[in-house]
Formats: C-alpha cells, sequence, structure tokens
DNA sequence: ACCTGAACACCGTTCAAGT
DNA sequence: ACCTGAACACCGTTCAAGT
C-alpha cells in the first residue's frame, strides 16, 4: 500500500471539506440500497459519512433536497432505449415496464417524484427529451405529446404501488359474503402478489397501448 | 325508550367514556377537511377531542389506524352509481373520475390506500363489490375483473397526484435548449395547472376505456 | 469555510398512577 | 374501564462556538 502522503494540513485544519453534495447523494443511496427509506434519515446520513448531523446543512439545504438529488440517480437506470431503435409504441411499453419497475423499488419516491419540478433534475428532463424525441418521430401531433407521457406515467406510478401491496390486500377476510362478485374475481387472481400484480398492469398496460394506437390513427386521417 | 339506567357513577367518575373509535375517525376527517393533512397529527386530534393524547390509544392502537378508518369513509363519497344504469364503460369511466377527483384531494392516503388490505374496510369493499358486478353483468370474465379493477385504480391514483401537481412540474427552466422537443410539447399544454391535468388525464381514461373496449369485445368472439 | 455540540420544536407511543 | 402526566426514543433544523 502506498504510504499515505503528507497531508498539507496546518495542523488541526482539514486541508479541504469532508463533506460534499455528491458523496451525500451517494450515501442517501447507499442506506437506501442496503437499509431502506425507513432509514434514511439526517442522523443516520451523517452516522453514514461520519459527520455531526448539522454538518449536512453545510452542503443541502434540506432532506427534500437530497431526496430530489437521489430521484435523479434513479430516474438514470429507468431504460429508454427502445426510443430511436424500437416503433413508438413498443419503446413506450419498454419505458413503462422498465419504470415501473423502478419505482416499485422506490415507493417512498413517488409522492415526490410525482409532483416535483422537473428543472433542477437534467437526468430526468434528459428522459423525458428523449421519449418526447420518439413520440415526435412517430408522427404524434405536438399537443398530445406531454399527455402521453403524463398518462404513461400516472398508470406507471400506480401500479408501483400495486406492485407493493401484500398478498391478501383484495381478501374480503370474513366479508366475503357482502361482497360475493368481488371475492369470486379475486379467487381468480394468481395467489402470488407479484405474479398478481404483474398481471393486472399487462391487462393495463395493453390497454393503454391500444387506446394510444388508436388515438394516434384517429390523428392522423 | 327506556329510561337511561342510573349510572354506576361513584362521585367524580363520567357515566361514560368520552371518547369512541367513532368520534376520534370523525374528529381527523374534521381536521383534514379544515386544516389537511399535515395538521393529522395525535396531538391536534387529541386537542380536538380535549383530551390527553394518551386518551387516544384506549380506543385505537395507532394513528395507521385512524388513518384507515379516515380511509374507508372517504371512500363512502366516490361516485359509482353508473354500474346498474349506465353501459360498463360509462359507469367505468364516472367511477374513475370520481375516484381521482377524490384522491386529487386527499393524495397523503395514496400510499395507505394503495397497499391496504381491503378487508377491515367495509366501505370499500362495497365499492369494489359494486364495481364488480357491474363488469361481470357486462360480460367481462371472472379472470378479468379484478385486473380491470386494478387497472382503472393505478391510473387513477397516479393522476390525482397529478392533478396536485405545481403548474411548472414540466417547465425545463433554464435548460429548455437541452430538451428542446419536450420543452415544445410542454408549451402546447394548457398553461392552467388543472386544467392541463385535467386534459391529460382525459388522454389517459380515454385510452384505457378503448384499449379494454377492444379487450372485451376480443375476449367474446 | 466548514465542522461540532447543544438546543428547539416537534413526532408517535408507552406506562405508572389516579379515579 | 378510562383518563392524565411524564417519559421515551425518535424526527428535521438552527445556531453559537470553535478552528
Amino acid at each position: 500500500m502506498a504510504p499515505a502522503r503528507t497531508p498539507p494540513r496546518r495542523r488541526g485544519r482539514p486541508s479541504q471539506p469532508v463533506l460534499s453534495e455528491e458523496r451525500i447523494t451517494s450515501a442517501a443511496i447507499k442506506i437506501v440500497a442496503s437499509r431502506g427509506y425507513r432509514h434514511l434519515t439526517m442522523t443516520e446520513l451523517a452516522r453514514e459519512l461520519k459527520v455531526s448531523t448539522s454538518a449536512l446543512y453545510n452542503h443541502t439545504s434540506s432532506k427534500r433536497d437530497v431526496l430530489i438529488r437521489v430521484q435523479d440517480r434513479i430516474n438514470q437506470g429507468i431504460d429508454r432505449s427502445g426510443f430511436g431503435s424500437l416503433p413508438w409504441d413498443r419503446a413506450l411499453e419498454r419505458w413503462a415496464r422498465s419504470y415501473r419497475d423502478c419505482y416499485a423499488q422506490h415507493t417512498a419516491m413517488i409522492p415526490i417524484m410525482a409532483v416535483l419540478p422537473v428543472a433542477d433534475s437534467p437526468h430526468t428532463l434528459e428522459m423525458y427529451e428523449t421519449v418526447a424525441r420518439g413520440l415526435a418521430d412517430a408522427g404524434w401531433a405536438r399537443g398530445d405529446i406531454a399527455d402521453v407521457i403524463v398518462s404513461v406515467e400516472s398508470l406507471v406510478f400506480g401500479a408501483a404501488y400495486d406492485a407493493t401491496a401484500p398478498a391478501d390486500i383484495f381478501d374480503p377476510g370474513e366479508r366475503s359474503d357482502l361482497a360475493p362478485v368481488f371475492a369470486d374475481a379475486v379467487r381468480a387472481r394468481p395467489t402470488d402478489a407479484a405474479a398478481a400484480a404483474d398481471e393486472a398492469f399487462d391487462v393495463a398496460l395493453r390497454a393503454m397501448l391500444d387506446g394510444l394506437r388508436l388515438r394516434l390513427a384517429a390523428g392522423r386521417d
């Protein structure tokens, strides 16, 4: 191992800041990945970085600020590779599936992502640009593009929650006599929660894409 | 009416409990309606009911428990009147619009509602039964009914968030050069946030309903 | 400029003590 | 059985004091 080069510190004074926006965001991602959002507190973030909690506020204005940067990093992982290589509807489907799988692991971010201005999130903005360009190139009208994006996103956020729902979410329990038709419909679902959620998302996404194909065809006539 | 049998109170003892599940739920609804979810804390709930905070725990096991009952009451207000009187697709549309409008005012409840087992929420269960019966009567297959319900619900929850998003949510700010196609698409939206959200929800719901009509027709052949 | 430690104003929940 | 008051283990955030 290389000998630690003598740091240019004047006694007691650190040569450079130990913290940065970048390091805080990375530590936050690490905590979320390893221990979940329940453990993402300013206190645990500080402990992870081996500083005092108040030190974080020299580099970030609030916990919300940290979450916004976490979210922009998460969005980097969403697959938009279909746009430019596949037909628009297949690209949109790939994007939607990846988006939903991503937020199924980050449901705690949905309330933030869903209402957060995009201006401060460069990777998120880049994602929207890729999708918008793919739709525009496929012939979608200027006035429809944002609506299509919001449509898919709305479905995706709701489906992400559903993907994390417990297996018994629709189990009527002892009241199945009060809801016989519904109880019977629920019995027809896969018993595995993930499989049931996947099936429902397939139905929803297929329906929406079919509907959007109709809309594009009608607008073109 | 039977005369109230003389209460066995020994001086200073209240004749009957001042609290009840019912009263707590009503107070919670009142706080939410008048001051919003930010103010729905156990402390404010106790203040509203003029008791100490710890007294609440004689009647409810947790704050989550309170929220579950609040949610079941909220769901009573969702319009399912179309089922049994309108064609299934128009009934489903009415239900979806009412559902979305309702949760746009209660976004704080979405993370709970989306993953909460229905067994302890009688009015919610009744809602699902009404929708399920409407779909079954319209010829939907047993195995599709839950998927259709989940599809609409997923869209509704995401759209409810979108309905509360700020007007500048998609404004690229100073980076519009990095996202020219998207920025142009966003410029085509109504400037009013509510109008923009309504338009997007119209597109999404129409697409999904068109897709579901196709699915039902295909399954029937 | 950047960090620490103490303090502030909250949370939800528990529990011994009263009646 | 039901309520109170005090306590507990947390939150996010601020700020004077240090270097």
